[in-house]
DNA sequence: GAGCTAATAAGACTAAAGTGGAATAGATTC
DNA sequence: GAATCTATTCCACTTTAGTCTTATTAGCTC
């Protein structure tokens, strides 16, 4: 008996992918989320689960918080990423971040199952027109992921608004808190990612592609 | 006759390629420049230049920068793109700010040949692995190109410094000048980037990669 | 020489950013 | 039930950022 999550907004690709998984291996037991939070609490209920597929673009999520915050709170979960962009880049982010592979949506059933095969049997597996590419990324600096991932719910939101550009007032606005709780928050956002102004926490922002869940892909 | 600029920060990359592509296309003429300065220069007294092959991390010209101040003082020139990395967000972002060409540094000679022709004779060249990479990559804002190379050399310094995450205080030391110069600088910034403070004009540096100059690749 | 722009810089002011406590509420521990 | 911890909230205060004005110097154009 195989048991799996697929953690997806869209339903539909969660139908999809269930049913097309269930014919192409056998005995296998699928539950689903669909956005970060249902997905963790997924996780507390859920004991020995073979793996976790993984959107990055999920409520919540911000591409790649959501791989960093099950990584922390649930790190003997095998987890491969399922995405609708292919960015090498963050391919070998999420590799780093500890993810056991990337699935693009637009695979095959066949593909899907093969890579799903591979990660129970213990392998890495990548799409094989991105291995090369991958290979060359610089190796992203872990402690920050680390550093991130100890950021509460709310001081995270608060570092995604300022990588929007937003000022402490607006932000205040958007979260409907005072301006002095905001100032209280980057201070402590400014204390787990050991640094000293608003430029420096964009940048790390930038750089991990923090952002507030939305409602797309 | 055809005649090319090699512009490139690297004495011996320059000389095996300047012989490499006299041995491939016949009556070619090779200038050669090292940063961005003396490119600009070397460009000013040529005339009917065919090419310039241009390296993205010439001193002076922090990734885009270089590619986008030529392309506005000499909007006629051809210009291919000669690079060490492969990054496709880049690839994609040199096209769009009017490169007709990204050839790979590692390319056998033969390849440079052939991109080279291929662009004299009106196409736009990549390398195979990489077009359809840069296809799905999303369309970088021109206007914010054209809004940079509005900027004087001395402003896009500043910028670099605001893009490392330092305060007015040290970016005046680090430029020898006053403070209040450092942010008259900044005040000019945002007026030509059309951005309001200094965490947008961070995230623009950010998005096209800019930095001073180095010595390294 | 007149007109233009880049770069420098000072003073004075307003707005925004950032720090140090401190209070509250909920969860956990003992 | 008391003690502890953490997330969240907020005020008071200092520092930094950013604007406006004015002014000097140097180079470039016509």
């Amino acid at each position: 008996m195989i048991s799996l999550i697929i953690a997806d907004d869209h339903p539909l690709f969660r139908s999809a992918l269930s049913s097309a998984l269930r014919a192409e291996i056998q005995g296998v037991e699928i539950a689903e989320s669909q956005d970060l939070d249902s997905t963790l609490q997924c996780l507390e209920k859920t004991d020995d689960l073979d793996l976790l597929l993984l959107d990055l673009n999920m409520p919540g999520s911000g591409e790649l918080y959501g791989l960093i915050r099950i990584r922390k709170d649930f790190p003997d979960v095998p987890v491969a990423i399922i995405s609708g962009s292919e960015d090498s880049a963050m391919v070998a982010k999420v590799i780093d971040a500890g993810a056991l592979g990337f699935i693009p949506k637009t695979s095959e059933p066949v593909t899907y199952a093969q890579a799903i095969n591979a990660i129970l049997a213990g392998d890495i597996w990548l799409p094989e027109n991105l291995k090369q590419a991958v290979e060359s990324q610089p190796k992203p600096d872990l402690s920050v992921q680390n550093k991130v991932a100890e950021l509460t719910p709310q001081q995270y939101k608060v570092l995604c608004y300022l990588h929007e550009g937003l000022l402490n007032k607006q932000i205040a606005f958007e979260l409907s808190i005072s301006e002095a709780t905001v100032k209280a928050h980057i201070t402590a956002i400014f204390r787990k990612l050991e640094i000293n102004n608003r430029t420096q926490a964009v940048l790390i922002a930038s750089d991990l592609k923090l952002q507030i869940g939305r409602i797309d892909s």
